[in-house]
DNA sequence: TAAACAGACTTGCAAAAAGCAAGTAACTAG
DNA sequence: CTAGTTACTTGCTTTTTGCAAGTCTGTTTA
């Protein structure tokens, strides 16, 4: 028997339910988390750019997301300079992966909730 | 000015930004909300039905996700029959469009947790 | 005809998570 | 040596969850 305790890999085992739904909600299921990852998408790398999204992401809660994040290897944290010290956080490959999720997310808010900016102009934005 | 409490209808403008993936957030992010949406488009209708899910959902969050998600107009509820008095939720247009949001969380789910049961074996729950 | 049962919730309360402001540490530029 | 920047952490209040139990209406069973 597998446990992921000693892995330190999340399987649908440590979800309440074997659901894939129901184990991404457990990863991602809050206000933030996709908010992160639709930043890091655009091209946004640093702790302050996120915090600099209109949302107003609060400071502690940020540290707590990227954490998990990194944690559930979605993103990977790197020193990109030494004096001052400097990091980035960037999607790894099953982070990418979230992005027909958000795309998804998008379609539907473009078509169901007026008022919201286009996906093509979200696009314009990622460098 | 269009003011949406006096319309009733939610726009970008009740949200943290214009942005559709935090607007479709603040309705939709959460651990239970897409759950119960899920259950719906597999063809469940009851409050019942929705609270014997595998997750086990609080019956006080079920009820409080229904009337957000009626509110919003995901859903609607009906009364199917009298003596006694028993009420269906089937999901409107826009509940059901709903499914691509779904299903680019069950394709991520069955490619980055291990042990989800595959998509397939999920359709064929729908009746 | 009284007791148990089912569906659809509501209520009360403890525990967890979110939100806000302020503080810290390392380093730099003026 | 003072102010500014990046990347956080800490403390505390407020809000949201989660759990158990209770309610209300009507039905089936002994």
């Amino acid at each position: 028997m597998i446990d992921s305790r000693k892995t330190g890999k999340k399987g649908a085992a440590d979800g309440r339910s074997p659901c894939p739904v129901a184990c991404s909600l457990d990863l991602l299921g809050d206000k933030w988390t996709l908010l992160v990852v639709r930043d890091l998408l655009l091209g946004k790398t640093t702790y302050t750019e996120f915090q600099k999204s209109p949302e107003g992401i609060p400071t502690n809660i940020l540290a707590e997301r990227l954490k998990r994040l990194q944690a559930a290897g979605i993103l990977e944290k790197s020193q990109y300079q030494e004096r001052p010290v400097r990091y980035a956080y960037n999607l790894t490959a099953k982070g990418r992966d979230l992005q027909p999720v958000l795309l998804a997310m998008i379609d539907w808010g473009n078509k169901h909730i007026p008022g919201t900016v286009p996906r093509e102009q979200i696009e314009a934005m990622a460098q």
